[in-house]
DNA sequence: TACTATCCATACGCTTTCGTATGGACTCAT
DNA sequence: ATGAGTCCATACGAAAGCGTATGGATAGTA
């Protein structure tokens, strides 16, 4: 969160226009970024676009690669701070599942992933967060297939309940049902009798659970 | 496959519109169904699109339904003849993964949810595959609550596996990694343990697993 | 004050797409 | 073979988006 959304300066910045494209691509997906709707909901008009931007693909690189800078310093860099590589793994789940936009904006843009340049951010994330999620399962005292294994595994499974939260929300949010379904993924995307102590884990940073 | 692909016959019908629209959608997302690119690629001009259809709409329209129709009746259809239940997850989960072209296809309808016509079909198909699978984990002996968590979990690693294929296709595909995986998915999206007999599995249709 | 750089407004042409209107070609039954 | 029905071609207007050109406004500086 560097800049504020409603912003009082009187001159924007090229970031403003990407943040606005990445608040687009949320609800309305890589088409709603178009260059004159931007601009009426920034309260300007295209003249201060083309300042700022060659034309509307800069725009969209931006905002992307504004995207995977951010997506990568907090997710992984909160979770770094835990110490233990299975409470760290849990704590990566329930940050994962924790924000709803975010979700919403990564299957956005990988929607548009047919574009090579939205393409390649894509992949570079995806193979950012499945080494990380692999290294913490190595530290759990996997071998280097197995970890491999679970990592992806657990990496899709993720990916898989951010889609259907979006395609049928009614079947993860029913009654108590996320959180218990959430404790489910926990348990069962961490092999059990291995690494280190399985019941209790000792004292280790536990960051709050943010809100959704 | 209902119809061929390059049909010889020298009038259109609206299901070939249909199907055009659904391989647009397949290579290109909804946006690409486009009425006049549509009608190049099948080698008229607008005049043949605006007889069958009321507007754009109504082939988006029609090609989702149609791709929910034959989404039902394929996969499910082929699952149900196999009886044992947990040869038939397993089923499932080979069909499932199968089929590269379906994939896309989903994914790209899917990422128009936001328009409530589409949003609403693609809830259904979830609804429907998510109702299936906990029929088919609670015939194999578990509790009602838990039959929908692990039919929920199963689901979304599914969609994700679906995804990550497509986000970085070489986290899956090197060497023999996928079918590794994929095993590895079946022996942990099974609860171990319960209903009927666990190794050996006598007698049963096995469908043979079709190409990628 | 005058000059300059920064940021934005306005007006224009171009392209793509949608949708309509209208007419032509082809088939088939009477 | 003639009229009706079916399917498609062509031409048109309207809207939305991209990108350019050019001028206006404001702030800082000499």
């Amino acid at each position: 969160m560097a800049t504020s959304k409603t912003s009082n300066k009187q001159t924007l910045s090229a970031e403003d226009w990407a943040d606005a494209a990445l608040a687009a691509m949320a609800d309305g997906g890589l088409e709603a970024v178009a260059v004159e709707p931007l601009a009426r909901r920034l309260g300007v008009t295209k003249g201060s676009f083309y300042w700022h931007f060659a034309n509307r693909d800069a725009v969209v690189r931006a905002a992307i690669e504004l995207w995977a800078q951010r997506e990568t310093d907090d997710i992984i860099e909160i979770a770094r701070k835990v110490t233990a590589p299975r409470r760290r793994i849990q704590t990566i789940f329930k940050l994962a599942n924790g924000s709803e936009r975010e979700g919403r904006l990564y299957l956005a843009i990988a929607a548009a992933s047919r574009d090579p340049m939205i393409g390649h951010v894509i992949e570079k994330v995806s193979r950012r967060r499945l080494e990380y999620l692999k290294a913490c399962y190595t530290e759990l005292g996997l071998a280097d297939r197995d970890a491999r294994k679970w990592a992806t595994f657990a990496y899709s499974t993720f990916l898989g309940t951010l889609q259907l939260r979006r395609d049928d929300a009614a079947a993860l949010s029913s009654d108590g049902f996320f959180t218990e379904y959430v404790r489910h993924l926990i348990e069962m995307l961490i092999p059990k009798n291995i690494g280190d102590q399985p019941p209790g884990e000792p004292g280790d940073a536990q960051p709050e659970e943010q809100a959704a």
